[in-house]
DNA sequence: GTCTATAGATAGATAGAC
DNA sequence: GTCTATCTATCTATAGAC
């Protein structure tokens, strides 16, 4: 109790979170110690102690987080009405959040089974928020008539899973720029879904029109 | 030594496989001990090393029957020459044969990062062998001007992505077929590499005619 | 081929000093 | 807020009996 005035260790907090964020990802949750958390972090393993309860609540912090700056960041980001439109927005903006936090997609998505029940049903619930999104687009954009689906339930899973693998192949500084993978995904978005190419169909530049925007 | 004759604890030996495969992919690799393997198999843990010298050698040994099978299967399935028809070839003969094998495939995919080295390296040659049978026929349909791809690489890696995917939603009983599951998939993939839907692209029957085929 | 026993290391978490 | 010290449990792997 007898400590300096100050905010409770902030920036240990943070390096907590930096740290075992960066852990989990690289050698998944169980593989990785308390011990090397701390170390990585500059402190003994008893400290964390001081900023969570158990292990469990580092990573399910760590998920929680990113699943909330994930729906935050959709609301922020103005997504038109028209279905189309919405469609290619959802697009561009699952791949850029995605591609710019690549150890909390991955820890989100692969260590969902280190959760315990009640913690992974509070992720899950976050998780089904954000694919309904994408389901509701489709399933107007079927009402509508503008897109070719039999099942936007499944075209919303197929989609979400081509969109998110970017993260597994893409490597900075290497040969596309992120915004010509954006787009070579629309197109590709776009044809699952039915809709024609950004222009006529019967001409092999509509290759080039549709991946640069 | 003095042991009866015979083949060696031949249900032994598959009982570890099934199980650990089964542990592996429920917990995690790192999060299963050998004493579960061993409970599940019903012997003792010290019994498992006369099987396995390590713990990695199990998981190696998971992938690599994995891998094995899924490129034996794929030599096996006749592939037709024409793109197109061995693009929807492909994607029927990933999916039935994922959809089959869950576990494994969840191991696989999950499990690189607790590869070492020189296995990781094994295991990630036959990956990529894989991964080039589609690369390959996406780089002769679009050569031929069936595809309007503009990075063969990309389309490879988004179309294995999304096929893959089917195994996180798809359980057994449920709403749709596997069959049916198939076909939605052969149609959202057509689509991703600019292909028009199987019939007349402007009625709404072109959806019913793409779903069943 | 499977067992018991155990070595040797490391795990998550707590107590209490400063 | 971070430390040292430590508890208790569990881990992978080996030795050697049967």
């Amino acid at each position: 109790m007898a400590r300096t005035v100050g905010s409770d260790g902030e920036k240990t907090a943070k390096a907590i979170q930096e740290k075992s964020l960066e852990l989990f990802a690289r050698h998944g949750y169980a593989a990785v110690s308390m011990r090397q958390i701390a170390d990585a972090v500059g402190i003994q393993a008893s400290g964390l102690y001081q900023y969570y309860k158990t292990k469990q609540q580092m990573l399910l912090d760590v998920m929680q987080r990113h699943m909330d700056e994930l729906l935050a960041a959709w609301e922020n980001s103005n997504c038109p009405a028209d279905p189309t439109d919405a469609l290619e927005h959802f697009t561009r903006f699952h791949i850029s959040f995605h591609l710019t936090r690549p150890d909390a997609v991955f820890v989100s998505y692969m260590e969902l089974r280190s959760l315990e029940e009640a913690e992974f049903d509070a992720i899950e619930a976050l998780r089904k928020r954000y694919e309904r999104i994408l389901r509701d687009i489709l399933r107007q954009g079927a009402a509508e008539k503008s897109f070719q689906i039999a099942d936007p339930h499944v075209s919303a899973m197929a989609i979400l899973a081509m969109i998110t693998g970017v993260n597994t192949w893409y490597r900075s500084g290497g040969r596309l720029s992120q915004s010509k993978i954006r787009e070579l995904y629309v197109a590709m978005v776009r044809g699952a879904v039915g809709l024609l190419p950004t222009q006529t169909p019967n001409s092999n530049d509509v290759q080039r029109e549709v991946v640069h925007v």
